[in-house]
DNA sequence: GTAGGGTTAG
Protein backbone atom coordinates (compact mmCIF):
# COMPACT_ATOMS: atom_id res chain seq x y z
CA UNK A 1 0.00 0.00 0.00
CA UNK A 2 1.73 3.29 -1.35
CA UNK A 3 -0.25 6.48 -0.02
CA UNK A 4 0.61 9.49 -0.19
CA UNK A 5 -0.28 9.97 3.21
CA UNK A 6 1.26 13.34 3.76
CA UNK A 7 -1.29 14.88 0.92
CA UNK A 8 -4.18 13.62 4.38
CA UNK A 9 -2.32 15.36 6.70
CA UNK A 10 -1.96 18.97 8.03
CA UNK A 11 1.12 18.37 9.39
CA UNK A 12 3.84 20.96 8.72
CA UNK A 13 6.89 19.61 7.38
CA UNK A 14 9.75 20.21 5.04
CA UNK A 15 9.17 18.93 1.27
CA UNK A 16 11.85 16.52 1.98
CA UNK A 17 9.59 14.78 4.51
CA UNK A 18 6.97 14.60 2.48
CA UNK A 19 5.39 11.09 1.02
CA UNK A 20 6.79 8.85 3.69
CA UNK A 21 4.79 6.10 4.50
CA UNK A 22 3.47 4.70 7.73
CA UNK A 23 6.00 2.32 8.29
CA UNK A 24 8.82 4.93 6.79
CA UNK A 25 8.06 7.12 9.78
CA UNK A 26 8.10 4.72 12.20
CA UNK A 27 11.23 3.34 11.35
CA UNK A 28 12.61 6.73 11.39
CA UNK A 29 11.25 6.89 15.37
CA UNK A 30 8.54 9.70 14.17
CA UNK A 31 5.33 7.78 15.52
CA UNK A 32 3.58 11.20 16.35
CA UNK A 33 3.22 11.41 13.06
CA UNK A 34 2.39 8.12 11.65
CA UNK A 35 -0.37 8.28 14.39
CA UNK A 36 -1.99 11.66 12.90
CA UNK A 37 -1.76 10.29 9.51
CA UNK A 38 -3.23 7.22 11.11
CA UNK A 39 -5.98 9.30 12.60
CA UNK A 40 -6.84 10.99 9.50
CA UNK A 41 -7.45 8.24 7.68
CA UNK A 42 -10.51 6.33 7.53
CA UNK A 43 -11.92 2.67 7.28
CA UNK A 44 -10.18 0.62 5.09
CA UNK A 45 -6.76 2.85 4.75
CA UNK A 46 -4.83 1.05 6.98
CA UNK A 47 -2.84 -2.19 6.25
CA UNK A 48 -1.62 -5.25 8.00
CA UNK A 49 2.38 -3.36 7.25
CA UNK A 50 1.18 0.24 9.04
CA UNK A 51 -0.28 -1.40 12.53
CA UNK A 52 2.65 -3.72 12.52
CA UNK A 53 4.94 -1.23 12.26
CA UNK A 54 2.63 1.05 14.33
CA UNK A 55 2.18 -1.28 16.63
CA UNK A 56 5.95 -2.72 16.50
CA UNK A 57 7.03 1.61 17.43
CA UNK A 58 4.70 1.33 20.42
CA UNK A 59 6.36 -1.84 21.78
CA UNK A 60 9.78 -0.60 21.75
CA UNK A 61 9.41 2.43 22.99
CA UNK A 62 6.76 1.14 26.00
CA UNK A 63 3.83 3.58 24.49
CA UNK A 64 1.05 2.54 26.36
CA UNK A 65 -1.34 5.46 24.88
CA UNK A 66 -0.16 5.21 21.37
CA UNK A 67 -0.33 1.58 21.38
CA UNK A 68 -3.71 1.86 23.05
CA UNK A 69 -4.53 4.42 19.75
CA UNK A 70 -3.69 1.57 17.43
CA UNK A 71 -5.79 -1.01 18.72
CA UNK A 72 -9.18 1.60 18.92
CA UNK A 73 -8.15 2.69 15.24
CA UNK A 74 -8.51 -1.26 14.21
CA UNK A 75 -11.83 -1.44 16.13
CA UNK A 76 -13.26 1.49 14.53
CA UNK A 77 -12.25 0.92 10.89
CA UNK A 78 -13.63 -2.78 11.71
CA UNK A 79 -10.24 -3.81 10.54
CA UNK A 80 -10.13 -7.58 11.49
CA UNK A 81 -6.40 -8.32 12.08
CA UNK A 82 -4.88 -11.43 11.30
CA UNK A 83 -2.96 -13.54 14.23
CA UNK A 84 0.57 -12.26 13.36
CA UNK A 85 -1.02 -8.91 14.29
CA UNK A 86 -2.97 -10.25 17.38
CA UNK A 87 -0.11 -11.76 18.77
CA UNK A 88 2.12 -7.79 18.42
CA UNK A 89 -1.35 -6.38 19.82
CA UNK A 90 -0.70 -9.06 23.12
CA UNK A 91 2.95 -8.57 23.09
CA UNK A 92 2.04 -4.80 22.79
CA UNK A 93 0.19 -5.49 25.87
CA UNK A 94 2.55 -7.58 27.91
CA UNK A 95 5.34 -5.67 27.10
CA UNK A 96 3.50 -2.04 28.72
CA UNK A 97 2.50 -4.47 31.90
CA UNK A 98 -1.04 -4.82 31.31
CA UNK A 99 -1.18 -8.43 31.71
CA UNK A 100 -5.11 -8.31 31.85
CA UNK A 101 -5.40 -6.14 28.44
CA UNK A 102 -2.84 -9.39 26.76
CA UNK A 103 -4.57 -11.87 28.11
CA UNK A 104 -8.07 -10.80 26.80
CA UNK A 105 -6.34 -10.47 23.52
CA UNK A 106 -5.34 -13.49 23.75
CA UNK A 107 -8.79 -15.28 25.06
CA UNK A 108 -10.87 -13.32 21.97
CA UNK A 109 -8.09 -14.64 19.27
CA UNK A 110 -10.01 -17.20 17.12
CA UNK A 111 -6.49 -18.89 16.04
CA UNK A 112 -3.85 -19.27 18.90
CA UNK A 113 -0.43 -20.11 17.36
CA UNK A 114 2.53 -21.31 19.49
CA UNK A 115 3.79 -17.50 19.62
CA UNK A 116 0.55 -16.12 21.40
CA UNK A 117 0.66 -18.91 24.05
CA UNK A 118 4.56 -18.44 24.69
CA UNK A 119 4.34 -14.27 24.37
CA UNK A 120 1.46 -14.64 27.21
CA UNK A 121 3.07 -17.42 29.24
CA UNK A 122 7.19 -15.67 29.02
CA UNK A 123 5.25 -12.35 30.16
CA UNK A 124 3.31 -13.82 33.43
CA UNK A 125 7.21 -15.31 34.33
CA UNK A 126 8.72 -12.14 33.64
CA UNK A 127 6.28 -10.45 36.03
CA UNK A 128 6.64 -12.90 38.64
CA UNK A 129 3.15 -14.52 38.27
CA UNK A 130 4.31 -17.88 38.18
CA UNK A 131 1.06 -19.52 39.06
CA UNK A 132 -0.44 -17.71 36.13
CA UNK A 133 2.28 -18.54 33.70
CA UNK A 134 1.73 -22.51 35.10
CA UNK A 135 -1.50 -22.22 34.85
CA UNK A 136 -1.54 -21.00 31.27
CA UNK A 137 0.99 -23.75 29.81
CA UNK A 138 -1.55 -26.31 31.16
CA UNK A 139 -4.54 -24.71 29.16
CA UNK A 140 -2.14 -24.59 26.05
CA UNK A 141 -1.64 -28.19 26.66
CA UNK A 142 -5.15 -28.98 26.79
CA UNK A 143 -5.67 -26.80 23.48
CA UNK A 144 -3.70 -29.00 21.91
CA UNK A 145 -0.80 -26.25 21.23
CA UNK A 146 2.41 -28.02 20.46
CA UNK A 147 4.97 -25.89 23.05
CA UNK A 148 8.17 -25.84 21.25
CA UNK A 149 11.83 -24.26 23.01
CA UNK A 150 10.40 -20.96 23.12
CA UNK A 151 7.66 -22.33 25.53
CA UNK A 152 10.05 -24.34 27.91
CA UNK A 153 12.11 -21.60 27.97
CA UNK A 154 9.49 -19.16 29.39
CA UNK A 155 8.19 -21.88 31.53
CA UNK A 156 11.25 -22.71 33.08
CA UNK A 157 11.75 -19.15 34.02
CA UNK A 158 8.96 -19.04 36.59
CA UNK A 159 8.90 -22.54 37.96
CA UNK A 160 11.00 -25.26 39.68
CA UNK A 161 11.61 -26.42 36.56
CA UNK A 162 12.02 -29.91 37.26
CA UNK A 163 8.76 -31.03 36.17
CA UNK A 164 8.40 -29.13 33.01
CA UNK A 165 11.98 -30.15 32.10
CA UNK A 166 10.89 -34.15 32.26
CA UNK A 167 8.01 -33.02 30.19
CA UNK A 168 9.69 -31.37 27.71
CA UNK A 169 12.69 -34.88 27.53
CA UNK A 170 9.29 -37.06 27.74
CA UNK A 171 7.78 -35.21 24.16
CA UNK A 172 10.80 -36.36 22.95
CA UNK A 173 12.38 -32.89 22.35
CA UNK A 174 15.92 -32.59 23.00
CA UNK A 175 16.84 -29.21 25.16
CA UNK A 176 18.75 -26.64 23.61
CA UNK A 177 20.74 -24.29 25.21
CA UNK A 178 18.75 -21.73 26.61
CA UNK A 179 16.40 -24.66 27.88
CA UNK A 180 19.42 -25.45 30.19
CA UNK A 181 20.15 -22.24 30.95
CA UNK A 182 16.70 -21.58 32.47
CA UNK A 183 16.32 -25.28 34.11
CA UNK A 184 20.11 -24.06 35.92
CA UNK A 185 18.57 -20.58 36.84
CA UNK A 186 15.28 -22.14 38.10
CA UNK A 187 17.14 -24.80 40.53
CA UNK A 188 20.05 -22.12 41.69
CA UNK A 189 16.40 -20.57 42.95
CA UNK A 190 16.06 -23.22 44.90
CA UNK A 191 19.38 -24.59 45.68
CA UNK A 192 19.16 -27.83 44.57
CA UNK A 193 22.47 -28.32 43.53
CA UNK A 194 21.84 -32.28 42.96
CA UNK A 195 19.16 -31.54 40.09
CA UNK A 196 22.14 -28.95 39.13
CA UNK A 197 24.47 -31.40 38.88
CA UNK A 198 22.39 -34.03 37.20
CA UNK A 199 22.01 -30.91 34.23
CA UNK A 200 25.38 -30.17 34.37
CA UNK A 201 26.42 -34.24 33.74
CA UNK A 202 23.33 -33.82 30.94
CA UNK A 203 25.17 -30.74 29.54
CA UNK A 204 28.83 -32.75 29.20
CA UNK A 205 27.12 -35.61 27.67
CA UNK A 206 25.56 -33.99 24.75
CA UNK A 207 28.96 -31.96 23.40
CA UNK A 208 27.09 -28.78 22.40
CA UNK A 209 29.24 -26.19 21.11
CA UNK A 210 30.20 -23.69 23.60
CA UNK A 211 27.78 -20.97 24.81
CA UNK A 212 28.92 -18.27 26.93
CA UNK A 213 24.99 -18.28 28.08
CA UNK A 214 25.38 -21.65 29.22
CA UNK A 215 28.41 -21.59 31.30
CA UNK A 216 27.10 -18.70 32.86
CA UNK A 217 24.00 -19.93 34.24
CA UNK A 218 26.30 -23.07 35.48
CA UNK A 219 28.54 -20.99 37.24
CA UNK A 220 25.88 -18.81 38.86
CA UNK A 221 24.22 -22.40 39.80
CA UNK A 222 27.30 -23.86 41.21
CA UNK A 223 27.77 -20.24 42.92
CA UNK A 224 24.17 -19.85 44.39
CA UNK A 225 24.22 -23.95 45.64
CA UNK A 226 27.18 -22.99 47.48
CA UNK A 227 29.66 -25.01 45.47
CA UNK A 228 31.81 -21.80 45.31
CA UNK A 229 35.42 -23.82 44.08
CA UNK A 230 33.10 -25.28 41.11
CA UNK A 231 32.23 -21.85 40.20
CA UNK A 232 35.99 -20.88 39.64
CA UNK A 233 36.56 -23.92 38.13
CA UNK A 234 34.08 -23.32 35.22
CA UNK A 235 35.25 -19.82 34.98
CA UNK A 236 38.61 -21.10 34.64
CA UNK A 237 37.73 -23.52 32.39
CA UNK A 238 36.31 -20.51 29.90
CA UNK A 239 38.43 -19.54 26.90
CA UNK A 240 39.29 -15.80 28.15
CA UNK A 241 38.15 -14.26 24.69
CA UNK A 242 34.94 -15.98 25.38
CA UNK A 243 34.05 -14.79 28.84
CA UNK A 244 31.56 -12.21 29.06
CA UNK A 245 30.81 -9.31 31.68
CA UNK A 246 27.85 -11.82 32.81
CA UNK A 247 30.52 -14.56 33.54
CA UNK A 248 32.59 -12.31 35.93
CA UNK A 249 29.63 -10.74 37.02
CA UNK A 250 28.07 -14.63 38.35
CA UNK A 251 31.52 -14.84 40.14
CA UNK A 252 32.26 -11.45 41.48
CA UNK A 253 28.30 -12.07 42.99
CA UNK A 254 28.91 -15.46 44.12
CA UNK A 255 32.02 -14.19 46.28
CA UNK A 256 30.20 -11.71 47.40
CA UNK A 257 27.46 -13.65 48.66
CA UNK A 258 29.54 -15.77 50.89
CA UNK A 259 31.13 -12.91 52.37
CA UNK A 260 34.68 -13.00 50.48
CA UNK A 261 35.52 -9.46 50.50
CA UNK A 262 38.99 -9.91 49.64
CA UNK A 263 38.06 -12.30 47.04
CA UNK A 264 35.62 -10.12 44.78
CA UNK A 265 38.64 -7.36 45.06
CA UNK A 266 41.22 -9.61 43.79
CA UNK A 267 38.86 -10.77 40.87
CA UNK A 268 37.82 -7.03 40.02
CA UNK A 269 41.41 -6.21 39.71
CA UNK A 270 41.87 -9.26 37.14
CA UNK A 271 39.03 -8.14 35.13
CA UNK A 272 40.57 -5.00 35.09
CA UNK A 273 43.72 -5.71 34.45
CA UNK A 274 42.67 -8.15 31.39
CA UNK A 275 41.05 -5.22 29.83
CA UNK A 276 39.47 -7.68 27.35
CA UNK A 277 35.78 -7.02 29.13
CA UNK A 278 34.50 -3.84 30.61
CA UNK A 279 33.23 -3.77 33.93
CA UNK A 280 29.14 -2.67 33.79
CA UNK A 281 26.79 -1.29 36.26
CA UNK A 282 26.40 -5.19 37.81
CA UNK A 283 29.87 -5.38 38.35
CA UNK A 284 30.23 -2.04 40.33
CA UNK A 285 27.92 -3.68 42.18
CA UNK A 286 28.87 -6.39 43.18
CA UNK A 287 31.87 -5.13 44.23
CA UNK A 288 30.16 -2.59 46.37
CA UNK A 289 27.90 -5.45 47.73
CA UNK A 290 31.27 -7.47 48.03
CA UNK A 291 33.12 -4.72 50.23
CA UNK A 292 29.33 -4.39 52.20
CA UNK A 293 29.25 -7.76 53.27
CA UNK A 294 33.10 -8.45 53.60
CA UNK A 295 33.58 -5.27 56.48
CA UNK A 296 35.36 -3.15 54.06
CA UNK A 297 33.15 -0.26 53.70
CA UNK A 298 36.33 2.52 53.24
CA UNK A 299 37.20 0.18 50.65
CA UNK A 300 33.65 0.44 49.24
CA UNK A 301 33.79 4.40 50.08
CA UNK A 302 37.06 4.91 47.85
CA UNK A 303 35.63 2.79 44.75
CA UNK A 304 32.10 4.80 45.24
CA UNK A 305 33.97 7.75 45.05
CA UNK A 306 36.31 6.49 42.27
CA UNK A 307 33.30 5.96 39.90
CA UNK A 308 32.06 9.35 40.22
CA UNK A 309 35.32 10.69 38.97
CA UNK A 310 35.12 8.04 36.24
CA UNK A 311 37.65 5.63 37.24
CA UNK A 312 35.46 2.81 36.09
CA UNK A 313 33.79 3.93 33.21
CA UNK A 314 30.15 3.15 35.20
CA UNK A 315 28.74 6.30 36.88
CA UNK A 316 26.88 5.13 40.02
CA UNK A 317 23.07 5.03 39.56
CA UNK A 318 20.52 4.63 42.03
CA UNK A 319 21.37 0.78 43.04
CA UNK A 320 24.64 1.87 43.46
CA UNK A 321 23.84 4.40 45.87
CA UNK A 322 21.63 1.90 48.07
CA UNK A 323 24.68 -0.77 47.88
CA UNK A 324 26.66 2.21 49.91
CA UNK A 325 23.32 3.23 52.32
CA UNK A 326 22.87 -0.20 52.98
CA UNK A 327 26.77 -1.04 53.70
CA UNK A 328 27.64 1.99 55.95
CA UNK A 329 24.35 1.13 57.40
CA UNK A 330 25.29 -2.60 58.08
CA UNK A 331 28.63 -1.18 59.66
CA UNK A 332 26.60 0.31 62.26
CA UNK A 333 27.47 4.06 60.62
CA UNK A 334 23.41 5.22 60.31
CA UNK A 335 24.14 9.07 60.74
CA UNK A 336 26.82 8.48 57.99
CA UNK A 337 24.47 6.57 56.28
CA UNK A 338 21.28 9.22 56.44
CA UNK A 339 23.34 11.69 55.53
CA UNK A 340 24.58 9.96 52.46
CA UNK A 341 20.83 9.27 51.77
CA UNK A 342 20.34 13.55 52.21
CA UNK A 343 22.92 14.04 49.57
CA UNK A 344 22.23 12.03 46.60
CA UNK A 345 21.55 14.22 43.65
CA UNK A 346 18.54 12.24 42.91
CA UNK A 347 15.19 11.69 45.32
CA UNK A 348 16.01 8.58 47.51
CA UNK A 349 13.95 5.59 45.94
CA UNK A 350 11.93 3.11 48.26
CA UNK A 351 14.89 0.39 47.75
CA UNK A 352 17.53 3.05 49.18
CA UNK A 353 15.17 3.78 52.09
CA UNK A 354 14.38 0.54 52.58
CA UNK A 355 18.50 -0.03 53.17
CA UNK A 356 18.52 2.29 55.76
CA UNK A 357 15.47 1.50 57.65
CA UNK A 358 17.34 -2.21 57.69
CA UNK A 359 20.33 -0.67 59.15
CA UNK A 360 18.02 0.99 61.84
CA UNK A 361 16.25 -1.96 62.46
CA UNK A 362 19.57 -3.66 63.11
CA UNK A 363 20.72 -1.54 65.21
CA UNK A 364 18.35 0.00 67.17
CA UNK A 365 18.20 3.68 66.18
CA UNK A 366 14.68 4.65 66.89
CA UNK A 367 14.44 7.96 65.23
CA UNK A 368 16.20 7.85 61.86
CA UNK A 369 14.00 4.71 61.63
CA UNK A 370 11.04 5.95 62.47
CA UNK A 371 11.59 8.91 60.09
CA UNK A 372 12.46 6.77 57.14
CA UNK A 373 9.81 4.22 58.06
CA UNK A 374 6.44 6.52 58.04
CA UNK A 375 8.46 8.12 54.89
CA UNK A 376 8.43 4.94 53.24
CA UNK A 377 5.34 3.68 54.36
CA UNK A 378 3.99 6.87 52.64
CA UNK A 379 5.61 6.29 49.50
CA UNK A 380 4.97 2.57 49.29
CA UNK A 381 1.69 1.62 51.48
CA UNK A 382 1.49 -2.08 49.63
CA UNK A 383 5.11 -3.02 50.85
CA UNK A 384 4.41 -5.05 53.72
CA UNK A 385 7.83 -5.21 54.64
CA UNK A 386 7.55 -1.92 55.55
CA UNK A 387 5.55 -2.29 58.67
CA UNK A 388 7.29 -5.11 59.37
CA UNK A 389 10.68 -3.98 59.66
CA UNK A 390 9.27 -0.64 61.50
CA UNK A 391 7.63 -2.51 64.24
CA UNK A 392 10.42 -5.00 64.71
CA UNK A 393 12.26 -1.35 65.54
CA UNK A 394 9.70 -0.83 67.46
CA UNK A 395 9.54 -3.68 69.62
CA UNK A 396 13.59 -3.76 69.77
CA UNK A 397 13.05 -0.69 71.45
CA UNK A 398 9.84 -1.58 73.93
CA UNK A 399 7.45 0.20 72.20
CA UNK A 400 4.87 -1.78 72.18
CA UNK A 401 1.92 0.80 71.71
CA UNK A 402 2.91 1.63 68.51
CA UNK A 403 4.07 -1.84 67.39
CA UNK A 404 0.07 -2.26 67.99
CA UNK A 405 -0.80 0.91 66.05
CA UNK A 406 1.04 -0.69 63.25
CA UNK A 407 0.05 -4.00 63.23
CA UNK A 408 -3.50 -2.22 62.79
CA UNK A 409 -2.80 0.00 60.02
CA UNK A 410 -1.39 -3.13 58.46
CA UNK A 411 -4.50 -5.12 58.92
CA UNK A 412 -6.57 -1.63 57.35
CA UNK A 413 -4.37 -1.38 54.20
CA UNK A 414 -4.76 -5.39 54.18
CA UNK A 415 -1.39 -5.93 52.75
CA UNK A 416 0.01 -9.14 54.09
CA UNK A 417 3.94 -10.57 54.18
CA UNK A 418 5.56 -13.39 52.78
CA UNK A 419 5.67 -16.37 56.07
CA UNK A 420 9.04 -17.46 56.40
CA UNK A 421 9.58 -20.68 55.34
CA UNK A 422 13.05 -23.20 55.68
CA UNK A 423 13.83 -26.21 53.48
CA UNK A 424 15.77 -28.79 53.12
CA UNK A 425 16.47 -31.59 50.91
CA UNK A 426 16.20 -35.46 51.55
CA UNK A 427 15.77 -38.49 49.17
CA UNK A 428 15.11 -36.47 46.51
CA UNK A 429 12.28 -34.45 48.14
CA UNK A 430 11.91 -30.67 49.85
CA UNK A 431 11.03 -30.84 53.19
CA UNK A 432 9.48 -27.38 54.00
CA UNK A 433 9.01 -25.85 57.67
CA UNK A 434 7.51 -22.90 58.87
CA UNK A 435 7.34 -21.36 62.20
CA UNK A 436 6.25 -23.55 64.61
CA UNK A 437 4.82 -25.96 61.77
CA UNK A 438 1.50 -28.28 61.93
CA UNK A 439 2.22 -29.99 58.42
CA UNK A 440 5.00 -31.95 58.27
CA UNK A 441 4.57 -35.70 58.53
CA UNK A 442 7.51 -36.20 60.74
CA UNK A 443 6.88 -32.51 63.08
CA UNK A 444 6.05 -35.04 66.23
CA UNK A 445 9.57 -36.25 66.07
CA UNK A 446 11.36 -33.36 64.95
CA UNK A 447 9.52 -31.23 67.74
CA UNK A 448 10.73 -34.14 70.51
CA UNK A 449 14.32 -34.07 68.78
CA UNK A 450 14.53 -30.34 69.12
CA UNK A 451 13.60 -30.85 73.10
CA UNK A 452 15.84 -33.13 73.51
CA UNK A 453 18.88 -31.23 71.88
CA UNK A 454 17.96 -27.69 73.04
CA UNK A 455 19.37 -29.70 76.50
CA UNK A 456 22.82 -30.62 74.84
CA UNK A 457 22.90 -26.69 73.54
CA UNK A 458 22.32 -25.29 76.35
CA UNK A 459 25.28 -26.92 78.36
CA UNK A 460 27.38 -25.77 75.23
CA UNK A 461 26.79 -21.95 75.95
CA UNK A 462 23.48 -21.37 73.63
CA UNK A 463 21.56 -18.83 75.39
CA UNK A 464 18.24 -17.60 73.55
CA UNK A 465 18.26 -14.31 72.11
CA UNK A 466 14.93 -12.99 73.42
CA UNK A 467 15.50 -9.65 70.76
CA UNK A 468 14.33 -11.54 68.06
CA UNK A 469 10.96 -11.81 69.75
CA UNK A 470 8.84 -9.16 68.10
CA UNK A 471 5.46 -9.37 70.61
CA UNK A 472 5.13 -8.17 74.22
CA UNK A 473 4.92 -11.61 75.77
CA UNK A 474 6.24 -13.39 79.07
CA UNK A 475 10.07 -14.79 78.85
CA UNK A 476 9.16 -18.52 78.66
CA UNK A 477 6.20 -17.58 75.81
CA UNK A 478 9.57 -15.93 73.93
CA UNK A 479 11.55 -18.78 74.28
CA UNK A 480 8.73 -20.70 72.96
CA UNK A 481 8.53 -18.43 69.90
CA UNK A 482 12.57 -18.60 69.37
CA UNK A 483 12.09 -22.61 69.18
CA UNK A 484 9.35 -22.22 66.13
CA UNK A 485 11.45 -20.60 64.16
CA UNK A 486 11.35 -22.83 61.01
CA UNK A 487 15.52 -22.85 60.19
CA UNK A 488 15.45 -24.78 63.55
CA UNK A 489 12.99 -27.45 62.59
CA UNK A 490 14.72 -27.32 59.12
CA UNK A 491 18.22 -28.03 61.34
CA UNK A 492 17.19 -30.41 63.73
CA UNK A 493 15.25 -32.31 60.82
CA UNK A 494 18.60 -32.48 59.02
CA UNK A 495 20.05 -34.15 62.22
CA UNK A 496 17.43 -36.99 62.14
CA UNK A 497 17.71 -37.32 58.90
CA UNK A 498 20.71 -37.88 58.17
CA UNK A 499 24.02 -39.84 58.67
CA UNK A 500 26.69 -38.94 61.35
CA UNK A 501 29.26 -36.22 59.78
CA UNK A 502 27.03 -35.50 56.86
CA UNK A 503 26.89 -31.54 55.95
CA UNK A 504 22.99 -30.09 56.53
CA UNK A 505 22.24 -27.49 54.04
CA UNK A 506 19.28 -25.66 55.08
CA UNK A 507 17.51 -22.68 52.64
CA UNK A 508 15.68 -20.05 53.84
CA UNK A 509 13.26 -17.69 52.44
CA UNK A 510 14.11 -14.66 54.43
CA UNK A 511 16.97 -13.51 56.07
CA UNK A 512 17.97 -15.46 59.40
CA UNK A 513 17.57 -13.94 62.78
CA UNK A 514 20.60 -13.96 65.73
CA UNK A 515 19.29 -16.34 67.73
CA UNK A 516 19.10 -19.02 64.75
CA UNK A 517 22.27 -17.61 63.35
CA UNK A 518 23.64 -18.02 67.05
CA UNK A 519 21.60 -21.59 67.18
CA UNK A 520 23.49 -22.71 64.51
CA UNK A 521 26.72 -22.20 65.27
CA UNK A 522 26.42 -23.80 68.43
CA UNK A 523 24.83 -26.93 66.80
CA UNK A 524 27.35 -27.10 64.55
CA UNK A 525 29.93 -27.64 67.19
CA UNK A 526 28.18 -29.90 69.24
CA UNK A 527 26.77 -32.20 66.42
CA UNK A 528 30.19 -31.83 64.59
CA UNK A 529 28.18 -31.23 61.77
CA UNK A 530 29.12 -28.65 58.54
CA UNK A 531 25.62 -26.65 58.59
CA UNK A 532 25.47 -24.41 55.01
CA UNK A 533 22.73 -21.90 55.20
CA UNK A 534 21.40 -19.73 52.61
CA UNK A 535 19.17 -17.04 53.47
CA UNK A 536 17.06 -14.36 51.15
CA UNK A 537 20.53 -12.74 50.22
CA UNK A 538 23.80 -14.87 51.00
CA UNK A 539 25.17 -17.94 52.74
CA UNK A 540 26.32 -18.91 56.20
CA UNK A 541 29.10 -21.97 55.93
CA UNK A 542 29.05 -22.65 59.69
CA UNK A 543 31.95 -25.55 60.85
CA UNK A 544 32.67 -26.05 64.15
CA UNK A 545 31.16 -23.08 65.53
CA UNK A 546 32.66 -20.33 63.57
CA UNK A 547 30.20 -19.02 60.66
CA UNK A 548 31.98 -17.87 57.34
CA UNK A 549 29.80 -14.85 57.60
CA UNK A 550 32.31 -13.45 60.52
CA UNK A 551 28.69 -12.78 62.18
CA UNK A 552 28.50 -10.07 59.89
CA UNK A 553 25.38 -10.19 57.29
C1' DG B 1 10.07 -13.91 5.27
C1' DT B 2 7.29 -13.89 10.35
C1' DA B 3 6.23 -12.34 16.32
C1' DG B 4 7.67 -15.53 21.20
C1' DG B 5 12.67 -17.86 24.89
C1' DG B 6 18.08 -17.40 27.95
C1' DT B 7 22.95 -15.97 31.72
C1' DT B 8 24.94 -11.60 36.21
C1' DA B 9 22.34 -7.28 39.45
C1' DG B 10 17.48 -5.61 42.65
Amino acid sequence: MKLLHRSFSSFPSSPLQTFLTIPQLCSNGRLQEALLDMAVLGPNMLGFHDYDALLNTCVNKRALREGQRVHTHMIKTSYFPPTYLRNRLLIFYGKCDRLADAHKVLDEMPDKNVVSWTAMISRYSQTGHSSEALTLFAEMMRADGKPNHFTFASVLTSCSGLSVFQKLLSQGMSPNYVTYASVLTALSGLALLDHGKQVHCHVLRRELPFYAVLQNSLIDMYSKCGNLSYARRLFDNMPETERTSVSWNAMLVGYSKHGLGKEVLELFGLMREGKRVKPDSVTLLAVLSGCSHGKMEDTGLSIFDGMIAGDYGVKPDTEHYGCIVDMLGRAGRIEEAFEFVKRMPSEPTAGVLGSLLGACRLHVSVDIGEAVGRRLIEIEPENAGNYVILSNLYASAGRWEDVNSLRAMMLRSAVTKEPGRSWIQHEQTLHYFHANDRTHPRREEVLAKLKEILMKMKQAGYVPDHSCVLYDVDEEQKERMLLGHSEKLALTFGLIATGDGIPIRVFKNLRICVDCHNFAKIFSKVFEREVSLRDKNRFHQIVGGVCSCGDYW
